[in-house]
DNA sequence: CGTACCTTTGACGGCTGTCAAAGGAAGTGG
DNA sequence: CCACTTCCTTTGACAGCCGTCAAAGGTACG
């Protein structure tokens, strides 16, 4: 039951029962197979499903008129998919796996169904959204007022401490299957100058990045170099939430 | 009754009857005046509401370990202001006032109350949470990939529209209580770079800033800088969503 | 084994930051 | 209402980070 990573991620937020335990198994099952690079959803096309990502890493993207390409999420095994779009008439980028991986969609008329009979879980569905619109406002943040080399250190920071969220005996060495190419595209920087910053970064012993690995050298300076916060990763909930969801819970086995 | 600008602003998410309407209402019973640079909440402190901003500017920011500021949101008269805080157990940021205005704050608790008892409400306000997120997200795309010219103008429509969008008869010329310091902040510029922008762009009679107000002068000019995608103000909703609302209207009047 | 893609490296240029100083506008107190 | 202070804007000189372009070497995949 709570092996999974759906549950896992949710649980943080409020306290599972049985009849939310059922709802969340729905979340993951049917599981789809996707390959590298295959398009979970489009963009300009009408959302028809939130996904979890059962294993497997994704991101999502747009295409600009020039070509150009800008990278938003990166998804982990755990995340919940495609819940900002799913209030929009239009997907507003398109989501493709990074590596092969198992995706579970759940229809977007179940969400509105869940949002009127579970209203805890709707409201842990809202807070788990909040944590991931976190992590785009800190990288924000990042792009704001950051150089090259910071930016790196705390894009990696942010994946570690994401994967380390779900996966609590991650090592400091670990799987990335990210090209200098996404890093340059996610942090606004170009994949030559990626290609310079891990260089250096390498010959300072601070990280090693392989094609699909990365080892973690000296956590400490990434953390100087980044001034990163570790506080956002806080799995706590506002506690003036909290009363009206335990009334609930009362409600629900009624 | 509907001169509300909340309620301008949600209807466009769903159908407000009237058990909604006056719950809305009470997202604006009890104005507070706030003078210019007042603080609405602090970085750090535990969220105990979310406000509707029903006159004035306001905006949030944090503020780093050397003295550096980040600008993250820009909050314009009808804006709910804190929804992305309040499941948090911190504010991320501190939000403080751009021009003297009336806030109107609502009791975290309250919003658990309507979560659970008027789903259609919550599903709105986390339509206009998403939306409030797409702006953030645009904001990224646009720093991401875009020079010093092309993002003040992107900026500059990014706030063209949204008061448009409650202010249907809004002119060229506007007010704009934004220093070219707070321009600089919220694009990862320098106030000196804003400045020259600016000048070169009056030059070219494209817009002219005074302290207090804006002037667009060659909107066309202002798109074709930009790549501003105006699709991501609509207010169309996910017709997926749609069904089960009015099936909770029904059930409302019960 | 060949092709396509990714990474590395160097040279060069430009956009934007930094620093500094002067002028202007707004706010404050007498 | 004026004087004073503080903050904002403008302008110039200069430097540096990072982008662009190009070519070579490395790696994955069919």
């Amino acid at each position: 039951m709570d092996d999974s990573c759906v549950i896992r991620n949710l649980s943080h937020f409020t306290t599972i029962g049985p009849e939310e335990a059922r709802i969340l198994h729905e979340f993951e099952s049917e599981p789809i197979t996707f390959k590298k690079n295959a398009k979970i959803w489009r963009e300009g096309h009408l959302p028809s499903n939130i996904y979890t990502l059962h294993s497997g890493w994704a991101y999502t993207y747009q295409v600009m008129n020039n070509g150009k390409i800008r990278v938003l999420d990166i998804f982990l095994p755990g995340d919940i998919m495609g819940i900002r779009d799913v209030t929009l008439p239009h997907h507003a980028t398109t989501c493709a796996m990074l590596s092969p991986g198992d995706v579970c969609p759940l229809p977007a008329w179940r969400l509105t169904e869940i949002f009127h009979e579970h209203p805890n879980l709707a409201m842990s569905i809202h807070a788990s959204s909040a944590r991931q619109q976190a992590v785009i406002t800190d990288r924000l943040f990042n792009i704001l007022s950051n150089d090259a080399k910071s930016r790196v250190a705390h894009f990696i920071l942010e994946i570690y401490h994401r994967l380390k969220r779900v996966n609590t005996d991650l090592k400091d060495g670990f799987t990335l299957p990210l090209l200098q190419k996404h890093i340059s595209l996610v942090l606004g920087l170009t994949n030559v100058h990626i290609s310079r910053v891990l260089k250096e970064m390498e010959e300072n012993n601070i990280l090693k990045k392989t094609r699909n690995e990365i080892e973690i050298l000296d956590l400490q300076m990434l953390y100087n170099m980044s001034n990163f916060n570790t506080k956002k990763f806080s799995d706590e909930i506002n506690p003036h939430l909290t009363h009206y969801i335990s009334k609930t819970d009362h409600r629900d086995t009624l």
